[in-house]
RNA sequence: GUCCCCUUCGUCUAGAGGCCUAGGACACCGCCCUCUCACGGCGGUAACAGGGGUUCGAAUCCCCUAGGGGACGCCA
């Protein structure tokens, strides 16, 4: 049987980190199995769909670097759930029922209330044919019901290992609304079976729902899939993420924190798995290492620090050819080799390159504090050529001359080469300032401050 | 309220009765690179939720308690 996995978000929002996790896990099963990944937008509430979300999933994907094999808008196959409809009527395992659904919150609250579980009562079940003809004639339209076994099902969760539900304790789900549409239950599990879904991979918050899957995919004649339920994200309190999740969107992680998209598929392929969390350059590395069995059934945390310091961590490690494409995109498409190996070690994220590349090419706002000490060390600024040994010399010459040192030495002259307390090595850094602009930030030129606009 | 799942260093986890004086990674702390901040290298501190059992022996098995997550929609 070939493997062929979905991601099916439904376009009434952002994706958040959550999605794309489970969007991720099933890519790199699909990649790493050779099976197919079929992005399915699950879009049957057309009151709370939008196209415009639609598009920012597609894009947000993209940027992630995740491919689709195949592409399904549920929105638009409305007459195939209409036919499973049909299917499942003939069979005798749809009813109509006709409580409205301030009836069935209300009794749902006194079952809960007597210490029950909140189950459907069934109480449809008994409507005679006069019964309904009577509530249709005061104009009430039903809703369908799919009447459960209420038999044991079982299945093998490659996450969580052995589940059983018993179909008694179960409500029979609603798969058509009072007014037609098809509900999620009903379309979800139509399209695995067309789409011929081997392993539906997605969150614990559906474990409950697969009970009653499985005995619709029965009811259909459709094969039953494989399933891992992985457990939902936390954030770093404990508390669930899906509740906050615009913070932690993708688009906001990408555009507001300037993530790069390894760093965020690094933690989110590893959190929750055996492997050590480490930033990982290419999404084939991911492919390679990825395996369900690391998959921990414990529910993670979500700490976006953890991200921040990998994305660095990442930084830190890539090549100019790997962010070459995106720093032209930034403007900043002049960096070369020495430049980007100079500043990598400092950037968190990569439009700090930006700050850097003031400091070596465009005006800075010196920080003096000691007027006379930078204009001393201006004036004992060596003759270019530089090199990695001018800092050297240099610092050692006003050493000699003023008897500052450690960091009465070097931090007044990073502030006014820089104008910040910190950044990369200062014997790198100083041959890309060149003398003209050093000796103007030192304030040689005026012995005072405020430094000129131009410098 | 009912049902399901989870609980090992701060965090992600290894661990499937003796191999555990509980291992790794990140964080943290220290040292080194260096007479600065950072980067990097090396080292260190640090945990079996609590209580009962079972057993010669329990992080591992059973029960209870506590804490956390999830489900119970004419949402997906």
């Amino acid at each position: 049987m070939s493997i062929a996995v979905r991601f099916a978000p439904s376009p009434t929002g952002l994706l958040h980190v959550g999605n794309l996790r489970l969007a991720l896990i099933n890519w790199l099963f699909a990649r790493h199995t050779g099976g197919s990944f079929l992005l399915r937008l699950d879009d049957t509430d057309n009151e709370r769909s939008t196209p415009e979300f639609a598009a920012a999933i597609e894009r947000d994907l993209a940027w992630f670097g995740l491919d689709w094999d195949r592409f399904a808008r549920e929105s638009e196959r409305m007459a195939r759930y209409r036919e499973a409809e049909q299917q499942l009527k003939a069979g005798g395992r749809l009813y109509p029922c006709y409580e409205t659904a301030e009836e069935l919150g209300l009794k749902r609250k006194s079952q809960m209330a007597r210490g029950k579980p909140p189950i459907y009562d069934r109480g449809a079940l008994a409507l005679t044919a006069a019964d309904r003809t009577r509530l249709e004639a005061e104009g009430r339209r039903p809703h369908w019901r799919f009447k459960l076994d209420h038999t044991p099902v079982a299945w093998t969760d490659l996450v969580r290992g052995s589940v059983h539900f018993d179909g008694a304790t179960l409500s029979d789900p609603v798969l058509v609304r009072e007014d037609g549409r098809p509900l999620y239950a009903l379309s979800s599990v139509v399209d695995d079976a067309d789409f011929a879904i081997s392993h539906v991979i997605r969150g614990e918050d559906h474990v409950a729902n697969t009970a009653v899957q499985i005995q619709m995919w029965q009811a259909l004649g459709a094969t039953v899939p494989d399933f891992a339920h992985l457990p939902l994200l936390t954030d770093a309190a404990g508390a669930g993420l899906s509740k906050r999740l615009g913070s932690l969107s993708v688009a906001s992680l990408r555009d507001d924190d300037g993530i790069e998209p390894m760093a965020l598929a690094s933690l989110l392929a590893k959190l929750g798995t055996s492997d050590a969390i480490e930033p990982r350059a290419t999404l084939a590395s991911l492919i390679a290492e990825f395996d369900m069995n690391k998959i921990s059934r414990a529910t993670p945390k979500f700490d976006p620090e953890e991200l921040y310091r990998l994305n660095a961590r990442l930084l830190h490690s890539l090549p100019l050819a790997a962010v070459a494409e995106r720093l032209a995109a930034l403007g900043f498409g002049a960096v070369d080799e020495r430049f980007w190996t100079v500043v990598r070690p400092n950037l968190t994220k990569l439009a700090e390159v930006g700050d850097w590349w003031r400091v070596t090419h465009a005006p800075v706002q010196p920080v003096i504090d000691n007027a006379a000490f930078t204009a001393r060390a201006a004036a004992l600024l060596p003759e270019e050529p530089w090199t990695e040994a001018s800092w050297g010399e240099w610092t050692n010459r006003v050493k000699a001359e003023t008897g500052a040192k450690g960091k009465a030495l070097f931090l007044p002259l990073r502030l006014a080469l820089t104008g910040c307390d910190h950044g990369p090595e200062m014997r790198n850094l100083l041959p890309l300032i060149g003398r003209e602009r050093a000796m103007a930030r030192l304030g040689a030129r005026l012995g005072c401050r405020p430094n000129p606009p131009g410098e």
